[in-house]
DNA sequence: CTAGAATTTTTCCAATCGGTCAAAAAAATT
DNA sequence: AATTTTTTTGACCGATTGGAAAAATTCTAG
């Protein structure tokens, strides 16, 4: 009883596996070098196999960083999709902020893919970025500003929150060499998410003004 | 008879001028596409010369690429070493943020020169890490503590409010594109900066906890 | 087993890469 | 003006780049 019927153009489970395995490879370098700094060559190498063979999976060296990029963007903004405008306004933030958090420490790569499109401006990946992007983070501007009307959390830009939020999760991962670096051995450990979280409450909730 | 006291390397004025033409040609290609994405023909054609013109003045890639991280580092840094323990805390922190965003403002490629070096790992900048940046940090981080202990400011991890420092005000260079796309044209103008300026005094005074 | 399809390897290619070298051109020095 | 030094150019080199073609292999269905 086998599960997929018959078709007429088979997607192989060989053709499915190796070219999750290049993929997961062509992360690993592209999100280190960027798109013109990573060769087929060494992603080819990464994946374990000679680059013609790569090249029978995906057709170019686009092909293969395409869809990287496209299944980022997506998965990068679930967390902020999620901030529900009919939750506790300074929880639900908190929670933003720890997903957003997560996403970092468990998908730094992705992160570093991310950036270094940023720097390099974004080609084709500009019209996203006002469209989709802008518009998504248009409604929940409007939802926290609903909350600073509603005296819930303290009035500020909210365009400027949500970078800020973007910026200090995501640095943990973009940055993750310099963290541990000027950390050290005692605090640069994988703690350093859980300081980091804590970090991030108070600094969200109340900043550095001391208490009275 | 070498006459090594009086002229032992003229360095004429064609020299400084050309080989300042190639660092500011280099930043501008260096800071978009990396170092391994950037190449001698791209930075020779940006600074309007032909390659082995520009390999006169720089002996190879390398040569061009290390004494721009040499720079940047230490400008970089300087105003966190300008942070005054002597001063009062909550004013130098917030004079380092708007220095640092400053300096986001006025040197973006050299921000973006910097991510791109940390995302690729910062071959070559490791050991500078561990002990330059992590001493002053460290040297910073108590002056930090002394005015935590002092009930100046709040308690906090010193070290990850040095980060968020850093994340938030370096992400106006490096995701200037993600920035600009997202506030749009009214909101998106140079005074973006000040926008940041006034949410980040808010954000690392008081948080978002509504006023009471 | 055998035919046909899917996969892998070998070989190759034109373009580009970082870099060299000698000669020409331009400045500077005498 | 003659000479020396500095700067620029053009031609070139071996290595690497992204990619094509085709043969060789492996897999799969009948």
């Amino acid at each position: 009883m086998t599960t997929d019927a018959e078709t007429p153009r088979p997607i192989t489970r060989i053709q499915r596996e190796k070219q999750e395995v290049i993929l997961e490879a062509a992360l690993d370098v592209f999100s280190k070098f960027g798109f013109r700094g990573s060769t087929i060559d060494q992603i080819a190498e990464a994946a374990g196999m000679s680059k013609p063979n790569l090249l029978y999976y995906f057709k170019s060296k686009e092909d293969i960083h395409a869809p990287l990029l496209a299944r980022i963007l997506d998965t990068w903004l679930e967390p902020l999709r999620e901030m529900d405008p009919k939750g506790d306004p300074l929880p639900e933030i908190q929670s933003y902020i720890r997903r957003k958090l997560e996403m970092s420490r468990d998908f730094p790569r992705e992160s570093r893919l991310f950036a270094n499109e940023m720097l390099r401006g974004a080609p084709g990946f500009y019209d996203i970025l006002h469209t989709d992007l802008k518009d998504l983070v248009d409604e929940k501007v409007k939802i926290i500003r609903g909350w600073m009307a509603e005296g819930k959390i303290a009035k500020a830009d909210p365009y400027h929150l949500i970078f800020s939020i973007w910026a200090t999760t995501q640095h943990y991962a973009d940055f993750d060499i310099q963290v541990k670096a000027v950390l050290g051995r005692e605090r640069g450990g994988e703690g350093r998410f859980e300081d980091a979280a804590r970090f991030l409450d108070q600094l969200f909730l109340h900043g550095l003004s001391p208490k009275k």
